[in-house]
DNA sequence: CAGATGATGTTCT
DNA sequence: GAACATCATCTGC
């Protein structure tokens, strides 16, 4: 079991939620899925949305740590974040992918196809375990949606965060090894990060 | 394969 | 009115 907290900043805990299980239940069963692949964000970020301050959308992510902040991209995926870092520090780390664990039927059946593109992006993996914005500022380890802390020891790798403009300079995105990496980051360099 | 593009709607300027 | 922490589909090799 794994001890750490929420409470430590976003670059931190990004690699900390490294191997956690993601718990989803709903009336047509359980579905569960290790993260393997997070980017961390802070308001020292251009970035991220809480680089401006509060907004009525970001305010979540100024609140206290182990909440989810849930957003909509583009209009149509669900981006499912976990609120870390002391209270008034908005700070989260997104999660971009996961391996599936348990029901993987059901999530083949949310999303209409098999394989490994199930679970390897952000708004992938939220479309196949059914989250959505009702789990927004919701606290993490209540409810139907939970995060199960697990050690792991596989080997971590960080590279740039993939799909934004500012500050590509920041190796903010954290990994294992996997085949359900998200397409955009399967070949980039990484660096071995333990 | 790689690269371009449209979908789609909320947020923020 | 522009930008957007994406994805699926289409094009052209």
């Amino acid at each position: 079991m794994k001890i750490s907290s929420l409470e430590e900043p976003a670059t931190i805990t990004a690699r900390n939620l490294l191997g956690d299980i993601l718990i989803r239940k709903t009336s047509s069963g359980m579905t569960s899925g290790r993260i393997i692949e997070t980017e961390a964000y802070t308001e020292d970020d251009p970035a991220s949305h809480s680089y401006n301050g509060p907004t009525e959308r970001s305010s979540v992510m100024f609140g206290k740590p182990g909440y989810w902040y849930v957003y909509k991209c583009y209009g149509i995926h669900w981006m499912l974040n976990i609120v870390c870092a002391k209270q008034n520090n908005g700070e989260a780390v997104l999660i971009r992918a996961i391996e599936p664990v348990d029901g993987e039927d059901l999530m083949e059946e949310r999303r209409g196809i098999a394989g490994p593109d199930l679970t390897n992006g952000p708004g992938k993996l939220t479309e196949a375990m059914a989250v959505d914005e009702r789990f927004n500022g919701k606290v993490v380890n209540t409810g139907k949606l939970r995060l199960m802390r697990e050690s792991h020891e596989r080997i971590t790798y960080e590279s740039p965060r993939v799909g934004i403009q500012d500050a590509t300079d920041r190796y903010w995105r954290f990994y294992l090894k996997s085949n359900y990496l998200s397409k955009v980051a399967q070949n980039d360099l990484g660096r071995r990060r333990n």
